[in-house]
DNA sequence: GTGAAAGCGCTAACAG
DNA sequence: CTGTTAGCGCTTTCAC
């Protein structure tokens, strides 16, 4: 059987609560039977239990972490540098994927809050602010990243998704671009809401009408952004370029247009979002809104056990700028077209 | 505070012991007081805490993962598909990404264990027979996934990396290649090993010498494999088709003829392994041998929970056969090349 | 400096 | 059928 903490203070000759000092450098104890406690605790191979301790009242340092889809680069992407920070910290993150479904969401949220983690970050895009005032409500450590709330007081690190959805609108109405379509995964969720306001915004900074035909709504799947991004394709005014609003949809546009026999950027200007692993393996290489995903996860972490630590520490919202990646899939309309 | 079991016990007017029977539902209970004490416990949204009935001796249902890297699609997409299945049979899973780092994993498993993990799942490829051994003989759930330990009786799934290696050598062989390189992670896992060897028995079958420095070892990045590529497309006898490892290593390779002005498959074929989005989205789409990753994953989950159940029940080893999926990165050597 | 003892929330005999 | 009680392994006063 596994050591206790009773196998040490025996072997020791201490009781169980001196041990239990060395263990959490609480109290002062002697150098003396410090020494001779770690000693024994190394030849017993113990490990304290966190699952006592956190009966105890203290932390699991579990975290838990809601998103969409693991399978989706950003996500995995997310995913891993928060396990990074949250491993430099100490905690351990059990990932929940619940493919925006709110049911899934639901079901997770209680079974993470009955194993007791310390905190939640969630990344998942449903409109779920009743489970978000919920937790609130409760005071339960939450924390949002690349998704906003603004209605609700709740840390959330994520980009100006705005200022992205502009950046990639202007950048391809410099390059002379006017029928500019645009390919979200959900118009209700306030990123993609934001993305297309900068876009919109762009436009109507560059005197260029709206034509709302030209924003689509698609599935968060590969294929179905390419479904959508042919139906455009094949219409009888096709865009010129296309502002997919994630990377991995823009590789369904992708797709759509070679299927067509036709090219990118010659045919289609493509930019993506995300700047994910995926941008760079594409081809044409994906000119895209780059989110510090790095650094967004570790804010979180920072976020979410700050407010562990001090529930009642004051809200942060961390706004990071994106940036424009330029690659190769956006070009001056019909410049290349020649075939 | 949140509510515990005396809480509903007070209010149903009833003792914890009955409460208890009802929420695991044993012993003997009258239709009437279980109909009570669940009335009672929804009212006091009352949750069960896994962390004190786990300190009782009782599973925590939550199973660790260890992954060498949750941003390489394959690894993400296993945990995918692990994650699936341990939510149906109401588990959770801790993902910890090891960088194939020996320390890290050590740390990682020892942190698993003080946090109570009911068993381990590992898919890390370092040659860590060492920490296996440990947890075998603590008797402590384990099994692998996508890598093989075939020195100790551990319950494993995986594809027959032997029959893969070979599978992807004859297909390039049939299409006329003699010049054949292959580019592996690391020569010291036993899945690169197999997959090598599997190679070398096509060769060897189709009486094509073996020539040791075409078999090249890369870093797991896209840019390592980039780079090993990118030597053996420059060296005076550059290979007319690459094996790559794994899909990630194909899209370096990808890279890597491109970046010289060459094409693929025109200048050089190209066949991966894995079988992950990747391979559908980079141009031209890979030919590769698939694993079935959804499958594996469910498999494993259903494996350690039989152990966890019994930690007597004999070890399996379940053998998947890959399967070649073929697309457009392979053609006959020369036959486009007419640059 | 160190230890005895009272819990944390739940389960599992064992009585009744 | 239902309740009493003794832990599970650890933390934390509070005495000594």
């Amino acid at each position: 059987m596994k050591a206790t903490i009773y196998d040490v203070a025996k072997q020791a000759g201490v009781s169980i609560a001196t041990v239990s000092k060395v263990i959490n450098q609480t109290g002062r104890i002697s150098e003396e039977t410090r020494a001779k406690v770690n000693r024994i605790m190394q030849e017993l191979n113990y490990q304290p239990s966190v699952v006592a301790s956190a009966l105890t009242g203290k932390q699991t340092f579990t975290l838990g972490l809601l998103l969409p889809d693991l399978a989706n680069p950003f996500f995995a992407e997310i995913a891993r540098s928060v396990e990074d920070r949250a491993h430099e910290l100490g905690f351990s993150v059990m990932i929940c994927s619940t493919d925006n479904n709110l049911l899934r969401e639901e079901r997770n949220i209680s079974l993470l809050k009955q194993k007791s983690v310390d905190g939640i970050i969630i990344a998942t895009g449903v409109r779920n602010d009743a489970i978000l005032k919920d937790l609130k409500k409760q005071n339960f450590p939450v924390a949002l990243i690349a998704r906003d709330m603004p209605s609700l007081a709740i840390d959330t690190v994520l980009v100006d998704d705005f200022i992205g959805g502009h950046m990639a609108a202007s950048h391809l109405i410099e390059q002379g671009h006017r029928q500019i379509a645009v390919i979200a995964e959900d118009t209700l969720v306030m990123s993609s809401k934001e993305r297309i306001r900068g876009y919109r915004f762009a436009l109507e900074e560059a005197g260029i009408a709206y034509i709302p035909e030209l924003v689509r709504i698609s599935d968060f799947k590969v294929t179905d952004a390419k479904q959508v991004a042919g139906e455009m394709l094949d219409s009888s005014q096709p865009p010129t370029a296309i502002f997919a609003c994630n990377d991995l949809l823009a590789t369904g546009v992708i797709q759509a247009v070679r299927e067509r026999g036709l090219s990118v950027p010659g045919d289609l200007s493509i930019v993506g979002f995300d700047n994910t692993l995926l941008a760079t393996i594409v081809d044409p290489p994906l000119t895209t809104v780059a989110q510090p995903i790095q650094e967004m996860g570790q804010k979180v972490v920072d976020l979410i056990i700050r407010i562990i630590n001090d529930k009642n520490s004051t809200k942060q919202r961390i706004v990071m700028l994106p940036e424009l990646v330029i690659r190769s899939s956006v070009s001056r309309p019909g410049e290349y077209r020649n075939k």
